[in-house]
DNA sequence: CGAGGCGCTTGCGACTTGCAAGTGGATCAC
DNA sequence: GTGATCCACTTGCAAGTCGCAAGCGCCTCG
């Protein structure tokens, strides 16, 4: 369970960081569904996670490089979380994982559209996505044009109406 | 927790199969090692998994459709492990984990080159991969030359001489 | 026939999880 | 300016899970 005795295989030290419940689900809110701050993870959460849980993740996430924490200047009590360069890189990885999903797991049409999209765009869409999360939390230079996250959620939003 | 309560994501419901500190590792030695009974995933294990755990998690990989456990044959105590097709389509989520752990943790230099050369070889290394293992698991036939476990294997082992 | 291997199971203490409630401080509405 | 509300967490506690060591009945080998 420590760190520390455990192998230092690639896969291994990855479910180290990743490898529960929550880490990744957390991490997907704030990629997928924009999220940033405490209570908008907290509550808007399909899942429903408990704030204990938020705030250990959230800890131990910052803790392995993939998220940081300031403070939202207008507002002193807000923080707002941002993604790292790492946890951007793990957009092939929740790619992968939601095909997976997808394809043998029961998805409902409606969540695995945006998983579909991702699968088929392939590393060109990746590529793109990585780029608007870097413009959003890091503070890079945006491109034109829709974001990745906005066709995702226009094409979610197509499948739900439909499916009413 | 409970599988019934929680969304419908296709990342969700790949964790609630995947998302533990053991169950991919275990998926791993099958994949990776070639490990198909219990007492070979138990002792030969990198990271030293308890007994207990291990039954558990065969359990849960068999209920979940991802492995099958057969009576040896040829020795009425024993049990082969095989992995299922869901299993196999995990090659590229492996892939990505271990791309992306090799280039964000620690890894050590002898375990990293075989996620190296997964990530390098790309989706047409991870199709031959899935048909070895389709052939090796599935009683599929087998295409002539070496298997990707053995490539891997024989990189591993050239990287480990060298660091000697 | 005894030693050892086989796939598990059991007992138990330590740690983790999930829920509900609460904390101190900042902000908002009036 | 004051009371209600929001904010990011923290605390207490019950229930579940994990990890280690030991043990189980069965089978095989010499």
């Amino acid at each position: 369970m420590n760190a520390a005795n455990r192998s230092a295989c690639p896969i291994n030290l990855t479910l180290e960081v990743l490898g529960d419940r929550w880490s990744l689900l957390v991490i997907r809110d704030m990629m997928f569904g924009g999220r940033r701050r405490f209570r908008e993870l907290l509550t808007r959460s399909e899942e429903g996670i408990a704030s204990n849980i938020l705030a250990d993740r959230l800890k131990r996430l910052m803790e392995a490089g993939l998220l940081t924490r300031a403070d939202d200047p207008s507002h002193k009590q807000k923080a707002i979380y941002s993604l790292t360069e790492a946890a951007i890189q793990l957009v092939p990885v929740f790619a992968q994982l939601g095909g997976w999903g997808r394809r043998h797991r029961p998805v409902s049409d409606e969540l695995s559209i945006r998983a579909q999209l991702l699968e088929e765009g392939g590393p060109k869409l990746w590529d793109r996505f990585m780029d608007d999360l870097r413009a959003e939390h890091l503070g890079a230079p945006a491109k034109p044009g829709p974001t990745v996250r906005e066709e995702l959620q226009a094409a979610y939003e197509e499948v739900a109406a439909k499916a009413r």
